[in-house]
DNA sequence: CTGAAAGCGCTTACAG
DNA sequence: CTGAAAGCGCTTACAG
């Protein structure tokens, strides 16, 4: 390997002279100047980012932990952290902890002894005891999950106006008696968001059927065996508002497979606006979360405050959209 | 920050010692051993991996460019990736390149410059110029990507086989007219495997009808286009092998659209099982790849290299899986 | 078993 | 504009 130093030599100029050239630290006469980029040119040498990294106490590194990466909007959220990443020179160093609290902290650990300058973890939900050694290394850290305290800065949508949107909107399709199916007993902040605006809107439009439903878990499976159950009393509802669209999946495939049509007998909303929505049939009507932005923006927002730069603090809000598809019927 | 010079103060000892009972490398009396751990257990201390990469010339860096973590069947390959990497304490350095020549070329300097001990590329297609200068950093690297040449070492499954096998599955179900749909006209190795693969089969059943429809690109938008113009002779044949998933759904969307019905009407397969291919309906039949194993596998390939252990070289093959949905119909 | 010293490949005051 | 020197936080022969 090539090193500074066989630059300096073969330039007859001394270490510090060809660092200033590389940085364009400090003015270099031309002369010598050209002289230094000759011999790199020629020995093809590279800065060992290693030995910059320790000196100048900076490596440019950002840990992101999430919990699945076949997840689509995870995916969707790391290219968007990178993206920007990058843009400013920073590179990203991926941790996928499968939800398990053992391997988030082993990687918070190991995040720390790389020397990342930043934090971000993308998951469902995160333990308290993650959340406060997160905090604890004293770097800046961007949280996207559902359990949310005030000490944290993290990035979400606002979950109560999204539902609160969405109930509105099948009540003005005229539907009068809609279920809510909420993903967890054990339930998140915005899971309680989501609930409040599902009732919020029940309540302004003064409708006399409210009915909250608990999957108990966010898989399809558990979501199919609620969908076996609500067919016993299909009379008694005409809509569903998912908290999210694995369960809005799930139950309807239970439906299409026991005969009932969405949206022709029942009309199904989900909410994050996954990947597989728009291969459904019918195409899913969802609450979009900007899954993208919420890795550009809280990239942003990260790279901000390692440069010092006063950024907003605690919760930072990004619009959702109100993705009409076919999964819905107008009633008369 | 804490260091191991503040460790050695505190403890008493040379930091040569507080090294050695960090790292377990030589004997330290057991006493002196306690001390240390003690001085480690109440300052916090951990060891500073950049300075530790720095002179053991380590940096437990592996570089992973993708061209687009948005596909499933990416995001797959780097979840395998890193699980094996993190088996052996290595992360990974995630960069993604949008399939732009220069973006490819920039991240290859970059992982270069970042010490990362080993490549692994993963994409559609990479120049040969790409698959060149990756190969002129002198470390290993391994590549999952359809053009191929016999210099480098790559991942993949085998494609004739897999189409072989396909298109006699569909004969053998009673199809005698049967299309193959392949993507690009600029053939990639793969491509070129996947056509012999069905005109084998179409010659060894000794059929007298095939026909080969380039499609022109992989995207779903082209497939469907493709659909009309099939439209118009629809009566001609009773199924489609396509060379990838996303043209079969582009087909078969176009189809149904249009009132021909999958499979009833026509029969269509794809390749490559991605996600998507199991929330369409009907689902489509396909040719799977063990794309988590292809990082896993892969990457154990290329620790092992990067291990000095021998490895081997060339063309590493995987078994692939037919998977047999609801996309194609028994004709008596 | 332990420590002093050299060195990994850089950057950056400091002095000129 | 240029160079000698110190130092970033470690590991590892070397000597004892």
């Amino acid at each position: 390997m090539v090193t500074i130093k066989d630059v300096a030599r073969l330039a007859e100029v001394s270490i510090s002279t060809v660092s200033r050239v590389i940085n364009d630290s400090k003015p270099v006469s031309p002369e010598v100047r050209k002289r230094v980029l000759k011999v790199i040119e020629e020995t093809g040498y590279k800065p060992n980012d290693v030995a910059r990294s320790l000196v100048t106490r900076r490596s440019y590194l950002i840990g992101v932990i999430v919990n699945n990466l076949a997840e689509s909007h995870v995916a969707d959220i790391v290219r968007g952290i990178e993206e920007i990443g990058k843009m400013y020179g920073y590179d990203i160093l991926l941790c996928s902890a499968y939800s398990s609290k053992e391997t988030q902290e082993k990687y918070l650990q190991l995040l720390d002894r790389k020397q990342a300058e930043g934090l971000f973890l993308v998951g469902y939900r995160f333990d308290e005891d993650i959340i406060k050694l997160a905090q604890s290394f004293n770097k800046p850290c961007i949280f996207f999950t559902r359990n949310v305290n005030d000490k944290m800065n993290y990035i979400s949508i606002d979950c109560h106006a999204a539902i609160y949107e969405m109930t509105n909107y099948l009540i003005k399709e005229g539907h009068k008696k809609i279920i809510y199916a909420s993903d967890f007993e054990d339930r998140t902040t915005a899971e309680n968001e989501k609930i409040d605006g599902y009732l919020k809107a029940i309540e302004d439009n003064e409708l006399n059927f409210s009915r909250i439903q608990v999957v108990g878990s966010n898989k399809h499976g558990k979501a199919y065996e609620l969908g076996k159950t609500l067919l016993k009393e299909i009379d008694d509802f005409t809509a569903i508002v998912c908290s999210t669209d694995e369960i809005a999946i799930g139950i309807m495939d239970c439906f299409l497979d026991n005969g009932i049509k969405v949206p022709d007998d029942i009309s199904i909303v989900g909410f994050g606006n996954i990947r597989e929505g728009k291969f459904v049939r019918p195409e899913i009507t969802t609450i979009g979360e900007p899954y993208y932005d919420v890795g550009a923006v809280g990239m942003r927002m990260l790279i901000k405050v390692i440069k010092g730069e006063k950024a907003q603090k605690g919760r930072m809000e990004l619009p959702f959209t109100l993705e009409k598809r076919k999964s819905v019927k107008t009633i008369e």
